[in-house]
Formats: structure tokens, C-alpha cells, sequence
RNA sequence: UGGGGCGUCGCCAAAUUGGUAAGGCAGCGGCCUUUGGAGCCGCCAUUUGCAGGUUCGAGUCCUGCCGCCCCAACCA
């Protein structure tokens, strides 16, 4: 990854340098990321936003946040004020450039008069059940259809018909006459407009007819004098109609479009079809559920908006067909956690230790490093006494070779604390551990011993007596197959759901961690990256796991 | 199948006008360590989908194959 957040060397930013030294567009870069507010952003909206605003911030430009809300059928106003929200989170700033496709609908049909005018578009009266049939097939040309040859006066007559609402949805649409024989098939004579019934958020029912994507997007770019119109892929065949519309009509510009490859990570779906799904299904809690792939979900998990900048930088920008790994993006997150976050001791499957000789009712304060990593951050007090909690995976009866933690007779230290010496083990009935009696030795205070004798182990405790007990949601990867989308035939990619997704425990924490404000992030020592839930209450929080610490006691353990 | 896009290390991704394969993630060794974390050091493509050709020289040019992805919504 490189140091800054830009690549600067893919080829979108070639061909703007290129386009900025032949002074191309008036040496202007005007960018925009255009989302459709029908649901939440995610990861994969996260680069083409980083990729359109950091260009532009790149090469002094601007990029204009623009909703292109031309279906009123699915959209709705919540998503763009939550849209706005992932943005800004996420980092970036469009200033004065927020725009809606809707704000242009009058200049857009004035648009498609002059189309008509100027014998380019006609209205069809044709069913859409009608028009798939005429369309023709990869190989076979389409059919033109009956209405193809209407006079403009008629057309005219027939839009402003439409326009005013005279005619149900479907039975009329706009089409643009181009080529029904093209082996581009956006180029056979497609919709400009159709006819909608249904109130439109921002424009309530003022219209009834509504710009279909190809012809709306370009005019808009060219409205907003936009430069380069950045999308994805699976636009590229569209390109000659964005074109055709633009030079058929007396726009102000000429926006150019280039193609990148969108983002996909493993073992999720980027799908807002396949989102929407798990939602209504219940199978995550809500869009933001900390498991999914959404901004907000990630925002919920712990994942600061730099490391997700940082990762999107670090993948780059190209036209080939990727699927990048999760590890790629935790190893972002994990980057910037260990540099930003405060560590703090909390136990998440207590096992009870008492130390025999360590004085009854005796606490007390010992000094705990808040970051290793940022000597800025201080230090505080942890209090220690008699009966604590370790991790129940902390000890082993019979400790295999390399298991360098505790086991009976053996001695570890208890980090900012002492040296302990395992004495005894307490089972119940059934011969499970419950107990543990260990002995201090009281001159390893702070966790240094005075005569030189090291000790392999250290480990996370925690008093029991001044713990909390917390709740911790400890999260997995979503689906476990690396490609859900790509399910088999006759599957759902719901069945590669992970069961494991979501464990929930109690957990003793230290005091530190018991005043905590939602959205603040930790480090659990020994253990990974937290946060607190929006679910917290005072005194009473909730913790999500973020991402484990790299593990490279596990990696062993599960090799042999 | 017509059209389009793409094939460089397990996953991403660089490589000025052809000049002799960056980097990140993952992995593997080692050092260091009061987090088995972090950090540090080292290893990890005689080779760029395949086969030919041009050239002193090809990932970059030419020819022919092979493979993957996208397009037949009154969605975007």
C-alpha cells in the first residue's frame, strides 16, 4: 500500500494527466459520483466515490454528489440523507456540488423535443412485452417498429400527451431512432422515456413521464459540465448511446466516459438485490447490521473510514475483473487500529484464579501503557488483587509443546502485574476446571523480575472484584464461501451463510472499558480490535468485534 | 452465437515512446518483544494464458488459438 491514499499511476489518472497537458475540457476535471437512492451505500460504492473525489481533489478539480433519481419506483428520500451521512463519513466533502437528476427533468424534455424534432426519436405504442419480442437476439438483428416512421408533428402531439398524463403507463414509451440492426444492443432504438404513475419524492406528482438512465446520465454530466463520467464495466456498451444522445441534442458540453472494474471482496455479495434480501429476511439485523458489507455496516463494526480509504488506494483502480480478499481489507483496518486505538484488558471466557498468597481485600493500582504504539496516550491505573479472570484458553492441564501460557507448576506473567505460578487446579464433578489457585511472587510487580528470569508467557487478566461484566458480539465473515453470489445451479446464495456469523458473551472487563461512548474503539490485548455498539447504555456497553489480532499461536496450533 | 471488455506470483497491481518483470495482501523462515500483537530482516514470477513471428532486444509490436466476464430491463 502506498504511503498517501493515491496510486497516481493507474490508468484513469494517466489519462487525466495526458488530458490536462493537451488541454483537453479546458484543462478542467469536473468528476461525480451519481448514486441511485435505493438503498444503502457499500464497500463497493466506496470506490468509485474514492476514486471520483480523490481524483478530482487530485488534480484540483471538483466532484459534484449528484442523485440520479429518475425512478420514482424505488427510490426514496431516506436514502439520501443516509447516502449523504456514508459519504461524509467516509471522508469526502462535494461542498456546494449536491445536485438531482430531478432538477433537470424540464430541461431533459426539452431535450427529447428537439430529438423528435429533428427526427431522432419517435413514441411507440408498442407493449414492453411487444418491444422484448421485436428486439431480435445477439445474432439476429431486431424488428423496427410500426410507429418508427410517425411524423414529428405527430410524435410532438404524442409526447405532450404522454407528458401530461394522458395515457396509462406502458402504453406509450419514447424511443430514440437509431439502428434496430445494431450489434450494440443499447443502440436498437432504446426507451428514452416511459411513463410512470407513482409520486416522486422530490417532484411529488408533477410528472408522469420520466428519462430513462441512458438518456438522463449523459445530459446530466453534460448540464453539470462534468469532465470525465467515471462508472463501471458493465456500462461500457452504453457508451455509444451516451455519445449519440450528446451529439443529437444542444448540450452546453461533452462529458467522456471511462469504464473501471468495480470492487468485489471475498466472502460477501456486493448485490443491493442480495442486501435487500438478507434485510427483509431477517438473516442480518438491518442494513447496518456490523456484518454486512454496507458503509454503515462497517461503521457499526469499528472499521475507522481511513483504513477503508487506505484499502480502496491500495487495491488500485483497473479494468480487469477482480475479487479481492477479505484478508486485504482486515489487514487495513487492522493497520490503523494498531496505530490509533488504546489498549485495554478484557477477558472473554473467564476462568477464576486466586492467589493464595496474596493479602485478602488488598487492591491495588497498577500502571497500564494505554498504546504502545503512541507514548501521547499515556497511561492508566488497572487494579489487581486477590481472585481474577484469565482466558479459560489461557491454561492447559497438559500443555502441548510451544503452548507457552499456563499449565500446572508453570509460571507466566500477568501483563502490568506479577509473575504467578500455577499450585493447584480446582475441577467440579464432572472434572471440568473452575478454579485455579496460583502464588505471586511480590517482587515481578509491573511485570519485571529483579534477578533476570524470563518468563515465555504473558497474559490479559482481569480482577474479579472490580470487573464488569459486558456483552461482546463477536462477528465472522458473513458467508463462508468465497463467492456467495456464484452459488450453483439450483442454490441460493443464502445457503453459504455462515452460522458462526454472530457468537454473543459475557464478558469481565476492566474499568477502563465500562465508560465508554459508542462508536469509541479499543484494542482487547491478546485479542482484536472492538467497539461499542450504538446499543451501549451508561455504564452498560456493548462491544462489537472489529477484527482479531493476526494469530499466530492459532496458525500453529492448527497445523499440528 | 453478434458485439464489447479482460488475461503479469494464491489475491490485487505497476512496468516512460520495445531495453531486459515495482509494490501491497497472503504465505514461509529468522530477529526482537511485558500483547504468540506491533516492529525489523530475509525468501516468495529466468517469466507475463498458449503457439508462432518481427527485432540485437518483446509483458509491451504482428498472426493464430485458448480462457474468463459483460450486453437481448418501459432498472441504474
Amino acid at each position: 500500500m502506498s504511503a498517501d491514499e493515491s496510486t497516481g499511476n493507474d490508468f484513469i489518472r494517466h489519462m487525466i494527466r495526458r488530458d490536462l497537458e493537451s488541454g483537453k475540457h479546458g484543462g478542467r476535471v469536473v468528476t461525480r459520483f451519481p448514486p441511485e437512492p435505493n438503498g444503502r451505500l457499500h464497500i463497493g460504492h466506496a470506490k468509485a466515490i474514492c476514486v471520483n473525489f480523490g481524483v478530482a481533489e487530485e488534480f484540483g478539480g471538483e466532484c459534484h454528489l449528484r442523485f440520479d433519481d429518475t425512478n420514482p419506483l424505488t427510490e426514496d428520500a431516506i436514502f439520501v440523507e443516509a447516502i449523504q451521512e456514508d459519504i461524509r463519513w467516509l471522508g469526502f466533502d462535494w461542498g456546494e456540488h449536491l445536485y438531482f437528476a430531478s432538477d433537470y427533468f424540464e430541461q431533459m424534455a426539452d431535450f427529447a423535443v428537439q430529438l423528435i424534432e429533428r427526427g431522432k426519436a419517435f413514441v411507440c405504442d408498442l407493449s414492453s412485452e411487444q418491444i422484448d419480442a421485436r428486439r431480435g437476439s445477439l445474432t439476429e438483428p431486431g424488428l423496427d417498429s410500426p410507429h418508427r416512421t410517425r411524423s414529428a408533428e405527430e410524435n410532438l402531439d404524442l409526447f405532450a400527451g404522454m407528458r401530461a398524463g394522458e395515457f396509462p403507463p406502458g402504453s406509450r414509451v419514447l424511443r430514440a431512432r437509431i439502428d434496430m440492426a445494431s450489434s450494440v444492443l443499447p443502440m436498437r432504438d432504446p426507451v428514452l422515456y416511459r411513463i410512470v404513475d407513482g409520486a416522486h419524492h422530490r417532484t411529488g406528482d408533477r410528472w408522469h413521464i420520466y428519462p430513462m438512465y441512458d438518456f438522463a446520465h449523459c445530459i446530466e454530466d453534460a448540464i453539470e459540465h462534468v469532465t470525465h463520467s467515471l462508472c463501471s464495466l458493465e456500462f461500457i456498451d452504453h457508451r455509444p448511446l451516451y455519445d449519440w444522445v450528446l451529439e443529437n441534442v444542444d448540450v452546453p458540453s461533452r462529458p467522456e466516459q471511462t469504464e473501471f472494474a468495480r470492487l468485489n471482496l471475498s466472502h460477501t455479495v456486493m448485490s443491493k438485490r442480495m442486501l435487500k434480501q438478507l434485510v427483509d429476511a431477517g438473516r442480518v439485523e438491518d442494513w447496518d447490521d456490523p456484518r454486512m458489507p454496507t458503509l454503515s455496516g462497517m461503521r457499526r463494526r469499528g472499521y475507522p473510514p481511513e483504513s477503508i480509504r487506505r484499502f480502496i488506494a491500495g487495491v488500485g483502480v483497473a479494468r480487469r475483473d477482480n475479487t479481492i480478499e477479505l484478508a486485504q481489507l482486515e489487514a487495513a483496518v487492522r493497520d490503523d487500529l494498531n496505530r490509533t486505538a488504546p489498549r485495554a484488558m478484557a477477558v472473554l471466557d473467564p476462568l477464576r484464579v486466586v492467589v493464595e498468597n496474596y493479602p485478602e481485600g488488598q487492591v491495588e493500582e497498577l500502571d497500564a501503557i494505554n498504546n504502545p504504539e503512541d507514548p501521547a496516550a499515556g497511561v492508566r491505573k488497572v487494579p489487581f488483587s486477590r481472585v481474577l479472570y484469565i482466558e479459560r484458553e489461557d491454561f492447559l492441564e497438559d500443555p502441548p509443546k510451544k503452548f507457552f501460557r499456563l499449565a500446572p507448576g508453570r509460571e507466566v506473567r500477568l501483563r502490568y502485574a506479577y509473575f504467578i505460578t500455577c499450585t493447584d487446579v480446582v475441577k467440579d464433578a464432572d472434572g471440568n476446571v473452575v478454579e485455579l489457585r496460583c502464588r505471586y511472587d511480590p517482587a515481578t510487580r509491573g511485570g519485571d523480575a529483579p534477578d533476570g528470569r524470563k518468563v515465555r508467557g504473558t497474559l490479559h487478566w482481569v480482577a474479579a472484584e472490580q470487573a464488569t461484566e459486558v456483552e461482546v458480539r463477536l462477528y465472522e465473515v458473513l458467508f463462508s464461501a468465497h463467492d456467495p453470489a456464484d452459488a450453483e445451479p439450483g442454490h441460493s446464495f443464502v445457503e453459504s451463510l455462515n452460522p458462526a456469523s454472530l457468537r454473543v458473551v459475557r464478558a469481565q472487563v476492566e474499568p477502563a472499558l465500562t465508560r465508554v461512548a459508542p462508536g469509541e474503539r479499543f484494542q482487547f490485548e491478546r485479542i482484536g480490535y472492538f467497539t461499542a455498539d450504538p446499543d451501549s447504555g451508561p455504564g452498560r456497553p456493548v462491544f462489537n468485534r472489529t477484527v482479531t489480532l493476526r494469530d499466530s499461536w492459532a496458525k500453529l496450533a492448527k497445523r499440528r
